[in-house]
DNA sequence: ATGTCGCTTTGAAAGCGA
């Protein structure tokens, strides 16, 4: 089973390039953020002509998941108990649910999360506290998850708009009190790795950025962050054979600002235990 | 060079978010 991460700014604008990588690069299922459509303008038909089925959760023209899938969906869930809201209080005083996470199972029984953790914009900005609580909040379905499903393949990719580590960015004098670096930032991934799961590309893929900024040429000269990651439960962890940043995606006509993360799962089907040898 | 892109409201250009 192949697996992958994409955030691509904007379904509409990339379909073609998205639906051809998918075929290209073999992949099972994909994992996008950034739609950037409500669900009704999403463009299903080149994905069923690729042979993928789709589930969306886009609200407006901002965030929006989706994902594709040719090995089954099923079991959708959007959003996440706890999970906070942001921006204008609705009438009940409430803040609004914007679209950045829902969770789908596929194949025998990998369950997956599409992520977009909110930017947090600055660090003196309201966004950014609310980035923190979307976090934790997230963690502790996370937790709840793992406690319930032992042994379990769970994955929790996308967006994480977090670069853990130093060399996650081409310079860390550039982001001197700024977001994705900060030290609340980097805990709150932290939290989530000391649940058990696990960034299972890094190890196989130890250096590369997944997003350059369109600006300031920042992808020819290779000024990129490292923030798209795919972390699995231990039952995940062990069925991985591979993984890939798929770099080239960055760059020809309107590509998206993040490349896809591709990761390679061998299962072992319990049809496959039980199953008498025949030859 | 604030070296870009995509979406929206609007009806060409500006605001917003990233």
């Amino acid at each position: 089973m192949r697996v992958a991460t994409w955030n691509v700014n904007s379904i509409r604008a990339r379909v073609g390039r998205v639906t051809d990588w998918l075929q290209r690069a073999d992949v099972d299922v994909l994992a996008m953020q950034e739609i950037k459509c409500k669900d009704a303008q999403f463009p299903h038909e080149p994905f069923e002509a690729a042979g993928y089925e789709v589930a969306t959760h886009g609200l407006s023209q901002w965030n929006g998941v989706a994902f594709a899938s040719r090995i089954g969906l099923a079991d959708v869930e959007l959003d996440f108990p706890g999970m906070p809201g942001f921006g204008k209080p609705l009438p009940d005083g409430s803040l609004p649910l914007e679209a950045r996470a829902m969770a789908v199972t596929v194949g025998d029984d990998v369950r997956l999360w599409s992520l977009y953790v909110p930017n947090g914009r600055e660090l003196d900005n309201p966004h950014y506290p609310y980035k923190l609580e979307w976090l934790d909040r997230l963690a502790d379905v996370a937790q709840r998850w793992l406690g319930d499903h032992e042994g379990g393949a769970l994955a929790m990719m996308g967006d994480w708009n977090i670069a853990p580590l130093d060399e996650d960015v081409w310079d860390l004098r550039a982001f001197e009190g700024a977001t994705h670096v900060s030290e609340p930032e980097r805990e709150a991934f932290r939290r989530f790795e000391g649940l058990g799961l696990a960034d299972v590309v890094r190890p196989l893929v130890p250096t590369g950025y997944t997003y350059w900024d369109y600006k300031q040429l920042r992808f020819p000269r290779n000024e990129g962050m490292r923030i798209d990651f795919v972390l699995g439960s231990p039952g995940f962890q062990d069925a991985v054979t591979g993984a890939a940043i798929e770099r080239d995606e960055r760059k020809g006509d309107a590509p998206s600002d993040h490349v896809p993360v591709v990761v390679d799962l061998e299962l072992d089907s319990p049809l496959d235990d039980d199953r008498p040898m025949i030859f």
